[in-house]
DNA sequence: TTGATGATTCGCT
DNA sequence: GCGAATCATCAAT
């Protein structure tokens, strides 16, 4: 890609007409940035996890399509944004083709700008907690159910995706946080070491329980 | 209409 | 380390 310019290219539509588990790991170190009345807040994603379609047991879209989970079915490049746990914002994009259902949901991210508004929004705690978790990452962001079925490579300038400067950074990949089927399913990718991973949590309430030898 | 669950976070012991 | 907070959504009746 050539590209001299002084602004790093925002990533276009194409970036995301991909498999979700494909796309996921390229937008590590990618700068999702959110202009508004309160500031401009930008992070730096570090953690991603890949949900696929109808085939995915983990995927909202495993038992097809709901008014909740309609936004996963749009265009490569669309915000599907849902509500968890009574209290909780998460943020995908969405992947692929049209119909399709595929996301990534982002985890977890460095605050690399904008970290006063950041923090008035997330309220006291140490600032690399800031977007380290995907609620954390969209009450940093100022990100809500508002924001559901949103265009990120349309003209509405407030939000927006930079490409990653530099070299690839290292990646781990393991299983997904927090989902109890296909738990075993390797699509979660972070920055390998990055402090602003947040830790890993096994399935919900489903421990499988091995017969003998648990715990030390 | 009712009941159970969830791609989480925070506070307390 | 463990449980509460808190409510939209979905499947079953």
């Amino acid at each position: 890609m050539g590209g001299g310019a002084l602004s790093p290219a925002g990533l276009g539509r194409e970036f995301f007409a991909r498999p979700a588990w494909l796309v996921a790991p390229e937008l590590l170190g990618c700068v999702l940035e959110h202009r508004s009345d309160e500031g401009v807040v930008a992070v730096r994603l570090v953690e991603v996890e890949a949900y696929g379609g109808g085939d995915d047991p983990a995927s909202h879209a495993w038992r097809g399509r709901t008014a909740r989970n309609a936004a996963m079915y749009g265009p490569p490049g669309t915000l599907y944004v849902y509500f968890v746990y009574g209290m909780h914002w998460c943020v995908n994009l969405v992947c692929e083709e049209e119909g399709t259902a595929t996301a990534v949901l982002l985890r977890a991210g460095e605050v690399v700008a904008g970290a006063g508004p950041a923090a008035r929004r997330r309220g006291t705690g140490p600032p690399r907690d800031l977007a380290r978790g995907p609620a954390r990452l969209a009450q940093a962001l100022g990100l809500d159910g508002s924001w559901d079925g949103a265009d990120l490579c349309g003209p509405d300038g407030a939000l927006a995706i930079r490409a990653r400067e530099g070299e690839p950074p290292p990646i781990d990949i393991g299983p997904r946080v927090g989902v109890v089927r296909a738990a075993e399913t390797p699509w979660r990718f972070w920055i390998s070491g990055d402090p602003a991973v947040s830790a890993y949590r096994p399935g919900g309430r489903a421990p499988r329980r091995d017969a003998g030898g648990s715990g030390p």
